[in-house]
DNA sequence: TTATATTATAGCAAATACGCTATAATATAA
DNA sequence: TTATATTATAGCGTATTTGCTATAATATAA
């Protein structure tokens, strides 16, 4: 069982923001009646990839969201609507 | 010298959605007249990346994006304020 | 033109995204 | 409860992102 634990990571993962964008996803999924099979499905990406972005276990690439945003026929804007503070 | 021509990637690579999303991108830093070096370090990203992702080179992150949506203190939905139509 | 600033490109190593395949945990329905 | 649907987790392999370090190409200024 190899943790995740997203706090020792060099790279970039910007929790609070992924944490955002989780909730909205899950927010215009719900609104959609849409599960995450069924996400996943419709735009070709995997079921554990959908739920790894839900639970915050990974940091997607835009062209994942792209995929995303296309399937729920939405603008990228709604699902990026909320806001990010400057650091500092 | 290796090329990476966009067409051979296995994974999701958008290429319509970096391409609006570039653009967007210049526009706002030419906005904020600032320059790729300056918007690398204030946004704690190297030179290379924020050119990578102007010139199509990569498919970034989004916590990529969202550093450098906080160093320009716009909102996310202003960087993605773009239309992604549906696929077929 | 010549210098300087800016943007683009290259290649390598390390870290990580994502597909794939199971399985477990949890929620919802009968 | 029991069945079923949905969500979450796990581990592996491959492809890709990113930092790093140079250098080249291009634009702008003097």
């Amino acid at each position: 069982m190899k943790k995740n634990d997203n706090l020792s990571r060099i790279h970039t993962f910007d929790e609070e923001g992924l944490r955002l964008l989780s909730m909205r996803l899950k927010e215009i999924r719900s609104e959609k009646g849409i599960s995450q099979e069924e996400l996943a499905y419709r735009s070709e990406l995997t079921l554990s990839q959908i739920a790894r972005i839900e639970t915050l276990k990974t940091n997607p690439t835009i062209s994942t969201l792209f995929k995303i945003i296309r399937t729920l026929e939405i603008k990228p804007s709604y699902l990026f609507n909320f806001d990010l503070p400057k650091r500092q």
